[in-house]
DNA sequence: GATGAATGAGTTTTCATTCAT
DNA sequence: AATGAATGAAAACTCATTCAT
């Protein structure tokens, strides 16, 4: 049975981010995390290298949730705008849906050195291969321009949603951040110029 | 004579930024900049309150001459989708012309913990209302649609350059960033969608 | 068990004592007692919160040990002068037993800032209290003038031993500084006027 | 013309003592006392050897004058008694009509350092002569017994005076500390034994 | 497997003093 | 005589990680 499976590997992992969102990534000490999981320090050794394996793999199965429930709700759409839409959709509402998650996702593993943060963009990866492959079936269907610029589109859409969540948890979740998600899309799919073809329509 | 006129005032910040980016965040202790700035530890205490503040002044400096400029370079402009080209090619031109501030800005300074951050959110503001105005000039002038969400839009454009400029930094330059203008531009006018209405013409 | 208990509580305060002894109150840096105690600089916070909790924890240890050992001579004596006089006998013994421990009280630790000598006084208070009731006692007994003003006399006698002992210490211990317990009592009982009773013997 | 006399050594003095009664010791920089005192940083050191030597000549004119006042007041008096009566008395009211100096001598010199306070107390000894002059006086005259231990009895007085003056310093200066003149005298006379002698009177 | 006491490296900041003007 | 900008040495404390039990 490896670790990942073991229930103390999942419950440091849960008391991580609760701590962070708590205390911030500064003040997330691994005393602090071994006392929010009810074990001792020594026992997070057990589990983890080292504390960057915490917050690795912290999010890496946070990662790996998010992607798969998103994989799962675009599964059997057919049109690539609506496959964007719901991409769009289902990000924002896992991050509405977990506050916590929110603010240690969006601002303080951000303070985590150079180093990790390459760790993470591994994970990113994969998210953003999905959000590619929304593109280039769009491209192949004729929904999207087959001018486009993969990698910059991407980049594009993922710095898109990032600000957005990053924006909300600053504001403290004052607004509702689902609600924005058909603005988002049209914005994505037409940009922000009066569409010139209803006009003549 | 302000403190901020002096020369070793500039010279410390241009100490710091190369530094930081030559050693990352937290490799950038006070007596590096020091050394670099040709000064005395001590000196430098005596034009910044502490280590926070040279940080919060770096940001507030480079921002301030990098906003200046951008306005100076869309002031004469008359449509509002020209302004935001232009908006967008020198935010892309100034960063790929100092690779050093680049990873500072991009990379480096968001390691800094959440009290610091919340400055620069403050600094970062006077660069949204840019983009702002261009938004509502374009809408009044029937250029933008009716109906966008300023906020929203903001953010959308905002994260769109910022994850351009992160991911062309991540990738250690290796191509060439003011060459996107156009189609960022594009993206940000249209959208991915294929031109409907182009295609009745 | 409490700190207080473990056998590295005291072993830090001992090697504390020593090293103010030896080096003086400015020079007693936290590594040197650690060096002197066979820890790490950081076991060092395990027992005390910070260093002047170092200083304090000291003085309330000895001054602890210094009035329970005091309680127990002057407990079964009936005679408040010669309570008084044993008083001074083992406050004078005490000190002249400890050369170290009587350098870091006397002229050490009243180099400390003002926070920390308030906390030694709250200390100091409990031995000011045995001296009362010795005061009490003998002018309820009638060996002592009815009209004491027991704060003033009180200050008196501690003032004296004070003194006498701070001098015997910056003479460097040249001199038997318990031989004198016996003329400090004669002045403290008569004060220095000549005998006028002895007169009319 | 002396340092001494010029205007300024006696105007960074008293500067030094405000500073130091308002702030602490260890809040007693040097810049601060040019400031309060009007002059430059570097000017100090055109009057003063160095920061130490701003304490001792403090101490050492303050001590100076505080001697000059007692010796005149004791000067025609005839009766060793009254003498002392007179130095406690204006000991305690020098004291008392200048707060700032009682709080600069009484605590906050006394944190200075071992070496500092070995030059205090080479000043301190032209006091302690005086005292001394009494009671050999006194000796001669049979007012005092034939048998005091002059150092002893000197250490005694100065310090019960010193614990005093000390106490109501801290106690911050709550109560009249001049009143206690006659109470301590009568103790440094009698002692706090019953005045046996008297009974018989 | 679990514990938790012990380790020790590493950095910001203050402030007395100097000296060119 | 007076200035005040510049200097640079020096120390408390934190916390990730280990390892004997």
């Amino acid at each position: 049975m490896v670790k990942r499976n073991k229930p103390k590997y999942k419950q440091i992992i849960e008391a991580a981010v609760i701590v962070i969102a708590e205390n911030g990534y500064h003040q997330a000490q691994v005393s602090k995390i071994a006392r929010q999981a009810g074990v001792a320090d020594g026992t997070i050794y057990l589990y983890f290298k080292n504390k960057e394996d915490i917050l690795i793999s912290l999010f890496q199965e946070k990662m790996g949730e998010f992607i798969t429930k998103i994989e799962a709700e675009i599964e059997g759409i057919e049109s690539a705008s609506e496959k964007l839409f719901m991409l769009i959709e289902t990000h924002l509402s896992l991050l509405a849906a977990d506050h916590q998650l929110a603010i240690v996702t969006q601002l303080e593993l951000r303070q985590s050195n150079k180093e990790l943060r390459v760790k993470i963009n591994e994970v990113l990866k994969k998210y953003l291969e999905v959000i590619d492959l929304i593109l280039r079936t769009g491209m192949e269907k004729g929904e999207f321009s087959k001018e486009l610029d993969i990698r910059l589109t991407r980049q594009m859409i993922f710095g898109t949603l990032d600000e957005i969540v990053t924006s909300w948890v600053m504001s403290e979740h004052k607004y509702d951040l689902v609600a924005l998600a058909k603005n988002v899309h049209h914005f994505l799919m037409n940009g922000c110029c009066v569409p010139v073809s209803k006009t003549y329509q």
